[in-house]
RNA sequence: GGCGCAUUCGUCUAGUGGUCCAGGACAUGGCCCUCUCACGGCUAAAACAGGGGUUCAAGUCCCCUAUGCGCUACCA
């Protein structure tokens, strides 16, 4: 028999990073062992579930890298779930309740406030044929309600955290059909899982409890119980449960935070998770033969984004140039710093590509791209800090600069004038030599050679190597902004 | 309140009774590389929640307490 594991999401949100962590487990299970998986739309609370947040939930799975096999949506199967309701009823095993929802609430409060645990008074369980016949008559609404017997004790050996047991008289009679006629999650969990023939459920530690009333209606409707396995939850920094006040939660906002899909899944992988060999760096697919269930972690785990961002970076050090500056591209134009049009702009493009080389080694999350290279888009420098001020104080500065002025122009009268300049690194390591050279009996070297030269161009004692500035610059550009810090160190007097 | 689950460095974890004065990774500090920031390399500091058992021996097994989280819906 194929082991057959399911994945099923409601509808009333985004895909939740927690979520998306059980639906990753579920298909590395299945894969790691050659069984099917099944994605199950649980859309039975039709005041919360849209069609939207569907189709968003299936993008971001298929963005992560997962997919499945069979497809379901349980709005679509409300027939199979009556059928199975009528059964119970049928068999005594289920009943009308005809108790309006301010008497289920009273109830609720009185037994809180008895310090007693909230459960179902079983006022509808003994109503007579007559009773019932005429509440039917009248056309009052009733839900259906699953008897469960005292005493029992219902246990279960979850694969992850061993035996887990309850007393059936904490339960109480629960909901299976809603007054709508909706089926309740518990009862079109357990229909589905049965009738699909799951045999793994691997799921959020929230439903541990519901386990216990899921089994017995498992056992009452005559199916055969899956293996059960309950993943622990993702907490936020705080410990509390992660929510929007830690930053992003679903995966398509790490997706437009400018977070891999590849770092996603390596980091959710380790999250409650570790290889054999203590390696922390893979892909989702180089463990599929080494994931085993009973090795997920069974305490909770925070949520930690540095160590995310420093595995997002590797993977962006992964990238090829143009891959990684075909994905930092539309962080810049969300900042405008290009246009939607420039596009088609070659030079502007090859800019990005030469600054994504750049930039490569600096950036964790792609949304971080615009701000280390905006400089660099623009004509003049926009200012200089405190630190870049007191590198043109020095006496060797000036000097350097007119070096360095010197060498541009006449670098820039090789070429023709009307001919398209592309001054690359290799030159640009070249022109940085000569002033080097030239300037070596007066021992300016190193720091004192580099620095203003940096500053001349950017503004800023920070940025990516010294030939690739100017090589993202262009000559005209690096003349231009030499040109103003000559201004600037004038008119300041500096 | 009841029931359930959990508890190893700040964080994620390794550890399945002796090889643990507890190993790795992120973050943090220092050093090296280096024009700077990063990257990379080296290094330091940093943990078995507390108390009882069981055992020759306990991070590892059992019990209690504490703390955290979950469920306690005609939500899923």
């Amino acid at each position: 028999m194929i082991p057959r594991f399911r994945f099923a999401p409601s509808p009333t949100g985004g895909l939740h990073i927690g979520t998306a962590r059980t639906a990753l487990f579920n298909w590395l299970a299945a894969r790691s062992v050659g069984g099917k998986l099944i994605l199950r739309i649980e859309d039975t609370d039709i005041k919360r579930s849209t069609a939207a947040y569907e189709k968003s939930i299936i993008e971001d799975l298929k963005w992560f890298g997962l997919d499945w096999d069979e497809f379901y949506r349980q709005s679509e199967r409300n027939w199979i779930y009556q059928r199975f309701a009528r059964e119970l009823l049928d068999e005594n095993k289920a009943y009308r309740c005809f108790c309006t929802p301010e008497r289920l609430e009273d109830l609720k409060k009185r037994q809180y406030a008895e310090g007693m645990m909230s459960k179902y008074d079983n006022r509808c369980r003994e109503l007579s044929g007559g009773e019932i016949e005429k509440n039917l008559k009248e056309g009052k609404k009733f839900a259906i309600r699953f008897k469960v017997e005292d005493g029992k004790e219902i246990k279960f050996c979850d694969l992850i955290r061993g035996e887990i047991s309850f007393r059936s008289e904490v339960i109480g009679d629960f909901i299976i059909i809603k007054s709508d006629g909706t089926p309740s999650y518990n009862f079109a969990a357990v229909v589905d899982d049965g009738d699909m023939k799951i045999t793994h459920v691997l799921r959020g530690e929230d439903h541990i409890t519901n386990t216990a009333r899921q089994i017995l209606l498992f056992k009452s409707l005559g199916f055969s119980l899956p293996s059960f396995a309950h993943i622990s939850m993702i907490l936020g920094k705080d410990g509390s449960k992660l929510s929007k006040r830690h930053g992003a939660t679903t995966i398509s906002q790490f997706r437009e935070e400018g977070y891999l899909a590849e770092a996603i899944g390596n980091y959710l992988s380790i999250l409650s998770w570790a290889p054999r060999d203590g390696e922390e760096i893979f892909g989702i697919r180089d463990i599929m033969g080494k994931f085993k269930i009973p090795d997920i972690s069974k305490s909770p785990a925070i949520f930690d984004v540095d160590k995310l961002k420093w595995i997002n970076g590797i993977y962006i050090r992964r990238k090829s140039t143009e891959e990684l500056a075909r994905l930092c591209t539309p962080y810049l134009i969300k900042e405008k710093i290009i246009d939607k049009k420039d596009l088609g702009n070659e030079k502007v493009m090859s800019k990005i590509v030469k600054g994504a080389s750049a930039l490569r080694d600096n950036l964790k999350v792609l949304n971080e791209f615009p701000q280390y290279i905006k400089d660099l888009f623009r004509e003049k420098i926009a200012g200089y800090s405190k630190d870049a001020v007191e590198i043109l104080t020095l006496d060797t500065s000036a000097v350097v600069l007119q070096s360095f002025l010197g060498r541009l122009e006449s670098e820039l009268k090789s070429f023709d004038n009307n001919q398209d300049i592309d001054f690359n690194e290799e030159k640009s390591k070249n022109l940085i030599n000569m002033i080097g050279e030239s300037l070596k009996e007066l021992k300016i070297k190193g720091k004192f050679l580099y620095m203003p030269i940096r500053v001349s161009i950017t503004g800023k004692t920070h940025g990516p190597e010294l030939p690739r500035v100017i090589s993202i610059l262009g000559l005209k550009n690096c003349i231009q902004r030499v040109n103003q810090t000559l201004e600037y160190i004038k008119n300041n007097k500096l």
